[in-house]
RNA sequence: GCGGGGGUGCCCGAGCUGGUCAAAGGGGGCGGACUCAAGAUCCGCUGGCGUAGGCCUGCGUGGGUUCGAAGCCCACCCCCCGCACCA
């Protein structure tokens, strides 16, 4: 098989069928899939996505469409850097999967230490795979993000945005190495630890010391705050930050350096001095005492914390430690039948005896009282010029309030906010901890900008999604987008074009690079440097802008070249479909429509999404730890092409998880190589066949050519591979047999007929194993480039198919009495048709229902002599009620003799049934005999 | 917390515009054919009861709508995924 699909590759290749130009003389079909980040060969995971691309491409170009599948890879970003530094540091974990699993020679591995090195060593690992697995693409086009020519794309690009305003200038935290000074994403941490940064407050609690920074979470807790904590076994800094003397822990002062310009460090004071001294509640005005606690994490925020034993389970049991219980708990928060001291309540009850059990208290209290909490009156307990102001609060949830005394805070310089790590600690590469930095007049794209909101949602709303239901997921995720960072101070990529020390980051800089593949094979022969590729010429080329003399002389670019790239450009745009993981939902693929929207004119912007799930090994996801990753072109080797196509892409449907197991795959290919050997019989086949058997054959081919279609559009391979791979066989083996019960031979003539219907059918999955057998089969032509098979809907299709489903009925209900058969061997069954009236009642029962009528109508048309007749009817009606759609288009349609339709099938109920099968009408029944009656479509089975 | 997707028979997994649904298709198990034998392949059985195509129970839990619910509505429980400057 494998060295099969090898020969047909490269007779593709020669033919060069894949390679797609303009031609207005047929609809084009532009599709294209998220390139590959060339950090690791290619594994089963990635193949699902490309595969259905492929097959949905294949599909689509046997529909008569020109269709373009280009490929490109993205180099930019830190991951491979950080990679490759890795390796160069021996990073035994890497080398380990590099070697063992995707089993990469040592030469190899050791000059993957070299970033470019391992990109293009991946990229042409990945090339390979792509070529093996038969991906129908047009190889001119490809490029890397890296490319100057493609740089001076996305240069262009964010000059327009930069234009539109959709650029902006902000401050931003990010995690940050403090040795290196580096900003420090998930690849960089040690276990690929995302730093998770969220914000404290800092309440300012007046001393003789200076101003002692309480940092809270809960900041609408402060009236309630009868105490401070710090660690008395802790030296503390004093510092000057905002103008004001401060005293924080050591390593609050380092860490707020990176968030801070302004401090200044002017000495250290021990932690247990400082509980000589007494605070101010900056909102209640009160004195309260600065207390001793082990609890109190230097490491956390500053180090200082306020103590409101009524609503943190810490403060109380600490309280009731140093046994000062006597202090009088101030309460803040109510929760509706769990009183206003959910804290001190809590400990009480649980009796809690370590920090895990204290933190656990404090995670439920902080839920409960958030969810449910209601703030009391606290104008009683503030300062008196606050009195008015904090009036209001009663009643207001906790959510509300703590936003409120936040602004409160900060407005009158009482407070403010810091950035922390929530997750700590993490750990840089390096093993430093990581920090928070404030990065100054970092570049944002601003997903928040309403006008662009509203851009990208009506190109969500006139998008087809598959599956549909993911349309909820765009639309939600379009809502939450705010600004986002769109450029870092290193790794691969092209620098902003304004502002040069940063660099463009990778989900930023491939939103649109679709635009790129349609003119990108053209800038390589016409041999254009990137000087000349100016804002001027792609704004000519993307939107028609400008003056192309001018273009052409500034640039030195013929015109009648930028002519045909402009053409070029406009024949294929816009997209009409990109594939994609579902993972890349919530970035990629809502970036991707909201430059579209932003750069392009309605008419082209992208129309469809698909994406797929993922790919489970053995029913188990794919990872480093259970070492089940398979790389790609090892299971090519080990199933070959077809048979992994088959199996990426056909188990599961498109939204949810694919299992890829070693057994399914071996089943496929066992199949692919029955219908090869079924195949090459062929020529055995001479006869006639039966009737009724041949009609029947090819109204169910005509039925799966209509609904393999249908399923084909709805990019539904599951079902379609079920209805040519699995259903098919079945109608072979159902056709044979059916033959060979009427005593005929199957028809050679027809089956080959069939075979070679089928054969197109299969060939979007199976592209090689297609070719062989559409050689085999004597054409000379590509089955890739073949007519996808068409057919018509009719009712004398319908007709046959369904006469067999009820021949097949009767067999099976025959069986069931026959397994039951107690007297010995049973050796002949009789079935006795209804009365032809009868069938005219059920016609009767399914018109009257199809219009919306009853039983009674029914009867009063009817109008049954006696009871028996009339119960007989009864059971009609029901009858007709549950028969499904098509048979009920069947009775309606035709004037059915049931018993000329059961003797077309007695031959073949005796061959399946093994004993011989007879018909006779009902009247011929002995009823002292046997208590039974023949309704239309249900005859009576006697087994003697 | 917010958003999305789910819970089906021994296991995996379809069905989800209400009625041929005791529920496709695999896998596993049991029995049979073939074979010296094993494997592969093919055939039958695989919820319970039943000496004739039937009855009963049943698709997370509890209600409801309906002549009729795995499917529709409500509530609850549980599981998976995403939540940002990172590909």
């Amino acid at each position: 098989m494998t060295s099969i699909a090898e020969k047909w590759q490269k007779e593709w290749e020669k033919a060069k069928i894949f390679e797609a130009n303009p031609d207005r003389t047929r609809n084009k079909f532009f599709t294209t899939v998220a390139f590959p980040y060339p950090n690791s060969p290619f594994h089963l995971g990635h193949g699902r996505t490309y595969v259905t691309c492929d097959i949905y491409a294949r599909y689509m170009r046997m529909k008569g469409y020109n269709v373009l599948f280009p490929m490109g890879f993205h180099y930019t970003g830190t991951p491979i850097i950080a990679m490759a530094d890795d390796v160069a540091k021996g990073d035994k974990e890497l080398i380990d999967i590099f070697k063992n699993i995707y089993e990469i020679p040592d030469n190899v591995i050791s000059k993957l230490a070299d970033p470019l090195f391992m990109a293009n060593y991946f990229r042409d690992e990945i090339k390979k795979a792509m070529k093996e697995i038969g991906l129908s693409i047009d190889w001119r086009r490809e490029f890397t993000t890296i490319d100057p020519e493609f740089s001076s794309f996305i240069v262009w690009q964010f000059n327009k945005l930069q234009e539109k305003g959709y650029i902006v200038r902000d401050t931003h935290p990010v995690g940050w190495c403090p040795v290196h000074h580096i900003p420090v994403g998930m690849h960089d941490t040690k276990g690929d630890m995302e730093p998770e940064i969220g914000e404290f407050v800092l309440i300012y609690f007046n001393s003789d010391l200076g101003i002692l920074p309480a940092a809270t979470l809960r900041p609408e807790t402060v009236f309630g705050a009868i105490g401070i904590w710090v660690n008395p076994d802790v030296t503390y800094s004093i510092i000057e930050l905002d103008g004001k003397k401060m005293i924080v822990s050591e390593r609050a002062a380092f860490k707020l350096t990176f968030q801070f310009d302004n401090i200044k460090n002017l000495g250290s004071i021990k932690g247990s001095e400082l509980t000589k001294y007494k605070a101010v509640n900056p909102i209640t005005g009160k004195e309260i005492p600065i207390m001793a606690a082990d609890f109190v994490d230097p490491n956390v925020a500053t180090g200082i914390v306020m103590s409101v034993p009524a609503h943190a389970p810490f403060d109380y049991y600490y309280l009731k430690k140093n046994k000062q219980q006597d202090m009088q708990i101030v309460s803040v928060i109510q929760v509706e039948g769990q009183g206003d001291t959910l804290a001190k309540d809590l400990v009480e009850k649980t009796n809690p005896k370590n920090k895990d059990d204290l933190q656990k208290l404090t995670e439920q209290v902080y839920r409960i009282e958030y969810n449910k909490g209601k703030m009391k009156d606290v104008s009683s307990l503030v300062k008196p010029e606050f009195v008015n102001y904090f009036k209001s609060f009663i009643g207001l949830s906790v959510p509300e309030a703590r936003q409120k005394v936040t602004e409160f805070l900060i407005e009158k310089g009482l407070g403010r906010k810091i950035y922390e790590i929530m997750n700590r600690p993490v750990y840089c590469r390096c093993g430093n901890e990581v920090v928070v930095k404030i990065l100054k007049d970092q570049w944002f794209l601003d997903y928040g900008n309403p006008q662009w909101k509203a851009l990208a949602k009506k190109l969500i709303s006139n998008m087809k999604f598959i599956p549909p239901e993911i349309r909820k997921d765009f639309e939600f995720v379009t809502d939450w987008l705010q600004k986002r960072a769109c450029a870092r101070t290193r790794g691969l990529g092209t620098p902003l074009p304004w502002d040069k020390k940063w660099i463009i980051e990778s989900l930023s800089d491939s939103t649109i690079y679709m635009a790129y593949y349609t003119i990108s094979h053209k800038i390589r022969q016409y041999q254009l440097k990137p000087s000349q590729l100016t804002y001027d010429f792609w704004n000519y080329i993307m939107l028609g802008i400008g003056d192309i003399d001018k273009i052409s002389s500034e640039t030195g670019i013929s015109k009648e070249i930028i002519r045909e790239m402009r053409n070029e450009f406009l024949y294929w745009y816009p997209l009409d479909i990109r594939h994609s993981g579902k993972d890349l939902i919530p970035n990629h693929l809502s970036f991707f429509i909201f430059n579209h929207a932003a750069i392009f004119p309605e008419e082209l912007w992208p129309k469809a999404i698909a994406v797929n799930g993922f790919v489970l090994y053995e029913g188990k996801k794919m990872s480093k730890s259970l070492r089940n990753i398979i790389p790609l072109r090892k299971a090519l080797r080990i199933y070959s092409p077809d048979v992994v196509r088959i199996a990426l892409t056909s188990t599961a449907d498109m939204g949810s998880d694919v299992n890829f197991s070693d057994s399914y795959a071996k089943s496929v290919g066992e199949i692919l190589r029955r219908y090869y050997e079924f195949i090459k019989e062929l020529p055995k086949y001479d006869g006639e066949g039966s009737e009724f058997a041949n009609n029947w054959l090819k109204a169910q081919v005509s039925s799966i050519v209509l609904s393999s279609t249908k399923n084909m559009d709805n990019i539904d391979f599951r079902s379609t591979i079920n209805d040519i791979l699995y259903s098919f066989d079945s109608y072979l083996r159902e056709y044979i047999d059916m033959c060979k019960a009427d005593g005929k031979e199957p028809n050679g003539k027809l089956l080959r007929e069939v075979i070679e219907t089928w054969i197109k059918l299969l060939a979007p999955f199976a592209p090689h194993f297609a070719e062989e057998i559409w050689h085999e089969l004597g054409h000379t032509t590509f089955i890739s480039l073949e007519k996808w098979p068409t057919a018509e809907e009719s009712s004398e299709d319908l007709y046959y198919i369904l006469i067999h489903e009820y021949h097949k009925r009767i067999i099976e209900d025959s069986q069931k009495i026959i397994n039951y058969y107690y007297k010995g061997k049973p050796s002949i069954v009789k079935i006795y048709v209804a009365e032809q009236e009868l069938m005219k009642v059920l016609r009767e029962a399914v018109q009257i229902l199809s219009n919306g009528g009853t039983l009674k109508q029914l009867m009063e048309k009817e109008r049954p002599s006696d009871k028996k007749l009339a119960n007989i009817i009864r059971k009609i009606y029901e009858l007709a009620v549950e028969l499904d759609d098509n048979m009920k288009k069947l009775i309606l349609g035709y004037n059915i003799n049931e018993r000329e339709i059961l003797e077309l099938g007695t031959k073949y109920m005796s061959y399946k049934l093994g004993i011989p099968v007879e018909v006779y009408d009902v009247s011929k029944l002995d009823k002292s005999k046997y208590n039974k009656e023949a309704l239309p479509l249900k005859p009576a089975i006697i087994v003697e």
